[in-house]
DNA sequence: TACAATTAAATTGCACACAATCTAATTGTA
DNA sequence: TACAATTAGATTGTGTGCAATTTAATTGTA
C-alpha cells in the first residue's frame, strides 16, 4: 500500500494549490477596480440583490461576521457599500450599494473572459470542474 | 447572454469554497495532532525529506518566506522542527524534523482516511477531481 | 580583487478566515 | 408581563497569504 501521507498523493493539496491560482490570477484585475477577491464577491452578490443583511450575504458566501464586518467597514471606506442599522430591528446592519458600486458594474463586465483568457480555460473545462465540484460537495 | 457576473455563473467560487470545506473539515483531525493545514503540509513535504531548506519548502508548497518563515517558527516553538542557519551559505535556513516531529507521522497516518471519510468522498470522486484540476493547471 | 547583481530569509503592512466571546436587541414562554 | 433563550453583529486573538522592502551573504565579472 502506498503512503498516503505523500504530498504527491494528497488530492486535497492540487484543490488547494488551485484556489491560490485562482485568487492570484484574479488580482491583477481586480486591483484595477479596488477590489479583492473576497470583495469581489460580495459586490456580486450585492448586484444580485442591492440591499442585503450581513447574515444574508454571509450565508451565500460562506463567511461569518468576524471576517465581514471589517471587510464590508473596507468597503464602506471605499464608497461601494453603505451600512446601515435597521430601525425595525437593531440587530441587523443592512448592506446596500452605493452609485458608485452599482456603477463599478460596468467596469467588472469583463472580468469573467478576462479571467479565464488569463488562465487560459476554456468554457468545457470549467463546466466540468464546476460540475464534479458541486456533486462532490453536494453528497 | 447569461450575465456572467452571477455568483451561480462562477466556476472559481465553488473551488474557494471548496477549498475551505477541505480546510475545515481537516481541522478538528489536525488538532489532536497541534497542527493547522498549512504546517500538515509542511510536515508531509518533510516527511518525505528530512532536511530542507525555507526555499525548498515553498517550492514544494507554493510559499514565500513572508509565509514560511512566522510559520516554521511556530513549528519550531512546537518542538516539531528545528532552524539552522547553514554554515557553507549562511544566507540558507535548514529546516529538520526533530524527534517529536518524526513521531507524528504515526499519529497523522489515519488522517487521510479520516478526512475522505468526514468528507464523505469515495477515492473515484477524489482521482477524478484531482486529475482534472492538474490536466487544467498544466495548460 | 573590487563591486554590482543576485540570492535567501526576514520584516512590514494589509487583508482575509475563523474560533471564541461579548453586547444589545428580540422572541418565546411560563 | 418578566425573563430565559435566541439572534445579529462586533470584537479579540491567532494564523495564514502575499506584495514590497530590507538585510546579509554569495556570485559573477570587469
Amino acid at each position: 500500500m502506498k503512503d498516503q501521507l505523500h504530498i504527491s498523493e494528497q488530492v486535497c493539496f492540487p484543490v488547494y494549490l488551485f484556489a491560490k491560482e485562482i485568487i492570484s490570477q484574479y488580482r491583477p484585475l481586480l486591483e484595477a477596480l479596488q477590489l479583492t477577491y473576497p470583495q469581489y464577491l460580495v459586490m456580486m452578490v450585492l448586484w444580485e440583490c442591492e440591499e442585503q443583511t450581513v447574515n444574508q450575504i454571509g450565508e451565500k458566501l460562506q463567511l461569518d461576521s468576524g471576517t465581514l464586518t471589517p471587510l464590508l467597514k473596507r468597503m464602506e471606506h471605499k464608497e461601494f457599500v453603505d451600512r446601515k442599522r435597521s430601525t425595525i430591528d437593531e440587530r441587523i446592519v443592512n448592506i446596500t450599494l452605493t452609485e458608485k458600486g452599482k456603477a463599478l458594474k460596468e467596469e467588472a463586465a469583463s472580468i469573467p473572459g478576462q479571467l479565464m483568457e488569463a488562465m487560459n480555460l476554456s468554457v468545457e473545462d470549467l463546466l466540468v470542474l464546476k460540475n464534479i465540484i458541486i456533486k462532490i460537495s453536494k453528497k
